[in-house]
DNA sequence: ATAGGGCTTCCAGTCGCTGGAAGGTCAAGG
DNA sequence: CCTTGACCTTCCAGCGACTGGAAGCCCTAT
């Protein structure tokens, strides 16, 4: 299988399984002519680091996951930690931004939004 | 005042208001010793910037905003239509976040988290 | 023979900084 | 007067995770 069917199999851009494999992520075999030719087993490898990356695993991450994977001795309390670390940065990063959201549609409501220059966001990015 | 001091005033570090100047955000007067010398006006500039990137918005929006700050003919239109499509983009993150949260968090409570290999996390990465 | 599509490599750019090296400047202390 | 140490300067490189583009090879169909 060459890289572009591969892309359709993974939903993922041929740029990316090319930098994947340039950083160690798969390592497909390649053909007499050059081509890469990828097996089942790395779809079955990409697929599953496309939805590590869908819940936001960092690709550095999602290396070390896919070697617990492939490891079937591994413990899941490592796995466990590593998720329940992620889930608690993905709650912050909500939490930062849902900050941001309050004040800015406090901002966003006080604006009239006509054509006169009091802004009443502006001032507020000025600080008052 | 120079770049340490207006770095303590701004809360931004050195090599921020360093790389604002270079991409043209502020201008700062120099001194003869070719120190960089930062006025009032600066320094407000800065502050308005760096309230603006604690919002989450984009360092050429702050730009946009800071000339529309300036400029005190502005529409206020202008600038609520700016703040509200950031708003948006806010709330779509949110709800990404939220749903890779949820995801996650599934998956953490269905895992053990003991010395067994048996880890529906991974399960539930692999795709089942 | 040629046209097209897909494949290859390599290099540069994105965004917003951040770190580090090499060196100039300045005020205080011995 | 000299040194020390804290400042400041510039320039260059790197982060993460791709993405775009150029130049050129390969393969199939007409």
């Amino acid at each position: 299988m060459n890289i572009g069917h591969a892309a359709k199999r993974t939903g993922l851009p041929t740029k990316t399984l090319r930098y994947y494999e340039e950083i160690g992520l798969v390592k497909p075999a390649r053909d007499t002519n050059g081509y890469r030719a990828f097996s089942e087993v790395d779809i079955h490898n990409l697929t599953f680091v496309a939805r590590s990356r869908a819940l936001g695993f960092s690709v550095e991450e999602c290396r070390t996951l896919l070697t617990l994977w492939q490891d079937t001795d591994r413990a899941s309390a490592d796995v466990r930690k590593m998720a329940a670390l992620h889930l608690a940065r993905i709650e912050e990063k909500i939490a930062d931004l849902a900050a941001m959201r309050d004040t800015l549609s406090e901002l966003v409501q006080g604006c009239a939004g006509d054509d006169r220059p009091d802004c009443p966001i502006l001032n507020g990015l000025a600080g008052e």
